[in-house]
DNA sequence: CAGAGGTAGTTGCATACGCAATAACTTGTC
DNA sequence: GACAAGTTATTGCGTATGCAACTACCTCTG
């Protein structure tokens, strides 16, 4: 079934649209603070999860499915420059020696932490402060269920 | 000033996560119907700007513009692809001889038209069907905020 | 109308990325 | 415990992308 040009303005391509368009933009604002550093975004987010995990580590595979887009074949790479530059590093997994550990150093977390106060502070500019606080509830409330029906 | 570790947990970050998480969420299910054409997401993006355009058909800047992320060069190389499959045609700009229209081709026009239904239900199943009326009257109006306030 | 300064689009170059194939290892089955 | 089938991570290869430099053109100012 061909579609017609009326369906070109659909409103889920509108609601679609905003989304991307929304997160693109907030992304951006991001970037130069992360740039700053050093960083690309998708090293930041690397950082940031290994960051946020107890013990500053985990299987390759459990960051790849962590992060919002990247292969496996791109996390490989991403993780031999992060330890190029000494933010990570590799460990063996003793349970199963197929797999391997990306274990942050405490370099790599000097620079989550050195960029996480403008980081923050792009967030809030840009974000945060655009909203009540029941809209950023409602906000983060709609954009979950769309994400957990869509999660990998 | 050096962040700490509990920062690594602000809602600020939850927040833009969950923006940048839904989105990508999103996206991965829209692809298989778009590549299954030949196309790319960026791709079909800017034949969809063109297509939802009345002449079909924008300065190479303003395509650029209207598309969530890309530059002038990542542009340029996009409409030569477009180009060589006959999706698009460049056309010389009377008013500045510098300048050039994207022109949407009939082929062109097919391919978009020939894509929307299967993306209409992606976008119907993947994120219309998971809210009710009103719900999908606030995302987009939240979403709209923010993708406003960071406009380029 | 001459020239300085800005703008539109393209290109060389270096980098990042995904897919498919591969190596190494684990798990389940008989 | 041996082998088939699945999983983990990596790599070769082709492609897409951004930055900075460049060309061609426009515009503004005096």
């Amino acid at each position: 079934m061909r579609a017609s040009v009326d369906d070109l303005d659909d409103d889920r391509i509108t609601l679609a649209g905003m989304l991307f368009e929304a997160a693109a933009a907030l992304e951006r604002t991001t970037v130069p603070s992360i740039e700053a550093l050093g960083l690309t975004t998708q090293a930041f987010e690397a950082l940031l999860r290994l960051a946020r995990t107890p013990e500053h580590r985990l299987r390759m595979s459990e960051l790849a499915n962590a992060m919002t887009s990247i292969t496996p074949s791109g996390l490989t790479r991403l993780v031999d420059r992060l330890e190029s530059v000494g933010y990570v590093e590799r460990a063996m997994c003793p349970s199963d020696r197929r797999g391997s550990f990306a274990q942050l150093t405490e370099s790599g977390m000097d620079v989550v932490l050195a960029v996480i106060p403008q980081h923050l502070a792009d967030l809030d500019e840009h974000l945060w402060r655009l909203l009540t606080v029941r809209q950023r509830g409602e906000l983060e409330a709609l954009l979950r269920v769309v994400r957990d029906a869509n999660a990998r």
